[in-house]
DNA sequence: TTCTTAACGTA
DNA sequence: CGTACGTTAAGAAG
């Protein structure tokens, strides 16, 4: 588009914009040195810089509000006024950013008593008469109401102004159905809450598109309310002047007195040494350069070029504090074709025996582009669908050289889903980094290229509109997860790196398997299960509501407050933080002293919604295969244990018989004949009888007795058979709560007993299990001295909050250290397990398969004939997955669904 | 729209 | 005032 042709002015809403910005931006990422917050400024201009770039304005304004007071607040003082107090870190941002735009010779405009948009809608007007192509940005949707055949709105789409949605009238037709001119009219018909401008109650965008449709205006709609029929009819009528001052107030004006029009907002070039001043000021260098190109300078001061520093060898990662330097340049992605790749894939094998680095980018249907990158070169290959022109890419897969990734399992998984084998997988340096630093949750490629190469990784900016052509690709990616691989290499301890190797990336494959493989689910008896507890929540919501006289939504924890404390006048629960507790334990203790009938049932229909809520969720998961893919998590916990998600299938009901019945769904699938289950019990107590060399417990368990009457006869100072139900249960409390740091207050509470009693029998435990008590103390007492707790087999977790003064904090961190290794060990070992399962059944062609893992437990899918041996090679895998003092036992069981399977 | 909280399912 | 998770709906918040 060349200047000579119509010309463009482009108006922006400064303020809306600025204010967006400053949510998107992190507030302690960009702060001078003394202290100004500048993130709003840093958003807005990078993303003006953007739009300049894509949109070649020629004429250009930004206008701002003066304050919040304008006619409108005259005319209705309650306008806006649900907006809450400025964030102080914004404030100052505005007149600074005023500055930066004066700077650089762009026009400011502010009209006392009027708003930005009634700025923008004055100099869309006329720019619009006078012949230009109008660009309207705003984050306002009344700015819809400016968009005609020479006027396009640009939107912010998301939160955020990282992508901006171009609003023109068939946009806004295929969007809302009506013209531009008409979407006033239905927001004042629905409102907005975020100008405090109720509208008609019951009137959604919907049915407020409906009637301008039905109806052509607003003005006839209100004419002929009496037309219109049911609740929303009377709603209407009787807050149609909500509608009226809404439409007043949401009307931009377009001819207000303005010290400048189109004309005379053409952009020059500009003063850069202002521009300069004002940046440094600002600290901002990037934009510095980029502004400066506008005028096609280049920034003078240079960039001083850092060397990464070499890492040390430290056992935990320690956060680079210094500013990190750009990253170098990856290499150019070459494009090579078939045999040019099949002689690349030779030499890089050859050269890089420690491994190459590929990144998959997968889509939801397959793969789009295949990026490698040894340390010094990098490929990109877009995906061919035809796999005779993959074939050396294919075969290089299943070959010797190791292959590198980051996030390796879902990539995995997309190679096997088109039926191209993975083998040697040599390094993930996403797990890698989560067994460096387990309590993480930014472990994106960026972030680890930030932490370990101390590099940025060139990401395209956020605020840019489209990706441009410098953004990395495939191969650039690969290219740094080839350099992350080696440098947590050199962090890692041997034993860390061994834990990696041989037990984490042996489960990612395993887990791949099982992800694909999925587990059948019966989905009639869900949906007739569903149907059922439909019923029953229903009748248990409907007599809750004949109880206590009115409707409410029990599902509201507010409103539940309202009924128990005001309506009942029940005595208060515990405290949350935004009022008092309607949770299940809280619930039962008012029907304990406080009987009322309304308690029974809201816990009735709690029950009952929350099992519907589950088995409508596995529903919707069962894939056009009949059955559900869950996601495995290994990178989702602290301890090392896996997590599960979409769904989860780590949390499947098995307490009530209801839950049971959501159990018995999934069931054995085609091909095979039976769901076999094995499970450890108790293994976090053996391990805690293992580390703690505690010869009672270990005798315990060595004597295959029941474990809790064991216990329980040494506490209580009886014999085994005269151990009662009671002490039983208070004994097997004690035991599962210690590897949890129960306290003899949180003992007492769960067994409904007095303090003193809890502590007594927190005495007597201890005095007959006296190794436990010391181990205890003394995994709290090494992670504070070594900062971290480790498990049997070399995996640790840091606990920075062990030294901190805050007393809520470092309880909270010796509880969870206490359990750490526990829980941790036994992770560790269930993973052995399962590697060694799945080794033994591919290697023996077996068709049974492993399905799922729930901590402490595997499912599998087993055909009949193979029963006997895979029970034999689950049981000795299990079972001897680590070398305890103690013995580990698994107990097993098989049926025709999951339930029947539970031994 | 997106985020946070309360509640609750599992080991 | 017991560890580790994921999911949901309501309500809050821009």
């Amino acid at each position: 588009m060349s200047n000579n042709a119509q010309p463009t002015l482009m108006v922006i809403d400064g303020h809306s914009l600025a204010f967006r910005a400053f949510y998107a931006l992190p507030v302690d990422s960009f702060r001078t040195a003394d202290g100004q917050h500048t993130n709003a400024i840093h958003g807005f201009i990078s993303m003006m810089l953007n739009l300049l770039a894509k949109e070649k304005p020629t004429h250009l304004a930004v206008a701002f509000d003066i304050s919040r007071y304008s006619f409108r607040t005259r005319e209705y003082p309650e306008y806006k006024g649900t907006r809450g107090e400025t964030p102080p870190e914004f404030i100052g941002q505005v007149p600074l950013l005023q500055d930066a735009l004066h700077a650089m010779g762009i026009t400011t405009i502010t009209k006392e008593d009027f708003e930005a948009d009634d700025i923008l809608a004055t100099l869309a007007a006329q720019g619009s008469a006078q012949d230009f192509k109008v660009l309207v940005v705003s984050g306002d949707r009344d700015t819809i109401q400016l968009i005609d055949d020479n006027v396009t709105l640009l939107y912010p789409s998301k939160q955020g102004v990282s992508e901006l949605t171009r609003y023109d009238a068939s946009k806004v037709f295929e969007r809302y159905g009506i013209q531009p001119h008409q979407y006033p009219e239905i927001a004042a018909l629905v409102g907005e809450t975020s100008d405090n401008l109720p509208g008609i109650p019951k009137v959604g965008e919907k049915t407020a598109v409906k009637w301008i449709n039905e109806y052509g205006s607003l003005e006839e709609i209100l004419r002929r309310a009496d037309e219109i029929g049911g609740k929303v009819g009377e709603s209407l009528r009787e807050f149609k002047e909500n509608a009226i001052r809404n439409r007043r107030l949401n009307r931009l004006i377009p001819d207000v007195d303005l010290p400048v029009g189109p004309a005379d907002l053409e952009r020059l070039p500009f003063d850069s040494e202002a521009v300069r001043e004002v940046f440094g000021r600002l600290e901002f260098k990037s934009l510095l350069t980029r502004v400066l190109a506008l005028n096609g300078e280049q920034d003078s001061t240079p960039t001083e070029a850092k060397s990464s520093p070499s890492p040390s060898v430290v056992p935990v990662v320690e956060e680079v504090s210094s500013e990190p330097v750009v990253a170098a340049q990856a290499p150019r992605s070459q494009q090579l074709l078939d045999e040019e790749l099949a002689a690349w894939l030779h030499r890089a094998s050859e050269t890089s025996p420690q491994g190459v680095a590929v990144e998959l980018e997968v889509y939801a249907t397959g793969i789009a582009v295949v990026g490698l990158a040894t340390e010094t070169e990098t490929v990109s290959i877009p995906w061919s669908p035809v796999q005779a022109d993959m074939k050396p890419l294919i075969e290089w897969f299943a070959g010797p050289t190791p292959k590198i990734f980051h996030g390796a399992k879902e990539q995995i998984k997309a190679l096997l889903s088109l039926g191209i084998p993975l083998e040697n997988l040599g390094f993930d340096t996403e797990i890698a980094d989560w067994v460096l630093r387990p309590d993480s949750s930014k472990r994106e490629l960026a972030d680890l290229v930030k932490l370990y190469l101390n590099e940025v990784l060139p990401t395209p900016d956020p605020n840019q509109l489209v990706p441009d052509d410098s953004e990395l690709d495939a191969g650039g990616r690969a290219w740094f997860v080839n350099r992350i691989d080696s440098a947590i290499r050199d962090r890692m301890e041997a034993a860390t790196l061994a834990l990696f190797l041989e037990i984490e990336i042996p489960s990612l494959t395993t887990l791949a398997a099982m992800e694909m493989r999925g587990v059948t689910v019966n989905k009639e008896k869900l949906q007739a299960l569903s149907d059922e507890l439909g019923i029953r929540a229903e009748t248990a919501k409907n007599e809750a509501f004949a109880v206590i006289g009115r409707e409410v939504n029990l599902a509201s924890p507010k409103q539940l407050q309202e009924v128990l404390f005001d309506q009942l006048g029940m005595p208060k629960t515990r405290a949350t933080k935004t009022g008092y507790t309607t949770d299940a334990t809280a619930l039962a203790d008012l029907q304990a002293t406080n009987p009322h009938p309304f308690l029974g049932l809201l816990l009735e229909h709690r029950d009952v919604t929350k099992l519907k809520q589950i088995v409508e969720t596995l529903i919707l998961a069962i894939g056009p295969d009949g059955r559900i893919h869950t996601t495995y998590g290994q990178t989702g916990t602290s301890t090392g244990r896996l997590s599960s998600a979409n769904p989860n299938l780590q949390n499947i009901p098995i307490r009530t018989a209801d839950g049971r019945r959501i159990r018995e769904a999934f069931e054995v699938g085609e091909g095979f004949d039976a769901l076999f289950t094995a499970d450890y019990s108790q293994i976090e107590m053996r391990i805690m009888a293992h580390f703690s060399e505690d010869e009672g417990l270990i005798e315990a368990f060595i004597s295959g007795e029941d474990l809790h009457k064991f216990v329980g006869a040494r506490v209580f100072g009886v014999e085994p058979g005269e151990v009662t139900g009671e002490m039983r249960s208070q004994v097997k409390a004690m035991s599962y709560g210690l590897a949890y740091g129960l306290s003899a207050f949180g003992l007492a509470r769960q067994l409904g007993i007095e303090n003193s009693a809890a502590k007594k029998l927190m005495a007597d435990y201890f005095q007959r299990f006296g190794g436990v008590r010391d181990y205890l103390r003394s995994v709290v007492e090494q992670a504070r001295a070594q900062g971290y707790t480790e498990t049997l087999f070399g995996r640790r977790r840091p606990f920075p909050d062990l030294a901190s003064p805050n007393r809520v904090l470092r309880d909270n961190a010796e509880r969870a250290a206490l359990n750490a290794p526990m829980q941790g060990t036994a992770a560790d070992i269930m993973k052995i397990a399962m590697i060694g399962i799945e080794q033994d059944l591919v290697a023996l062609g077996l068709k049974s398969q492993l399905l799922l893992q729930v901590h402490d437990e595997l499912v599998l899918e087993v055909i009949e004939s193979e029963r006997e041996q895979v029970e034999k090679i689950v049981t000795d895998r299990m079972s001897h997955a680590a070398k305890l003092r103690v013995p580990l036992d698994v107990q097993i069981g098989v049926g025709a669904n999951w339930n029947e399977a539970a031994h």
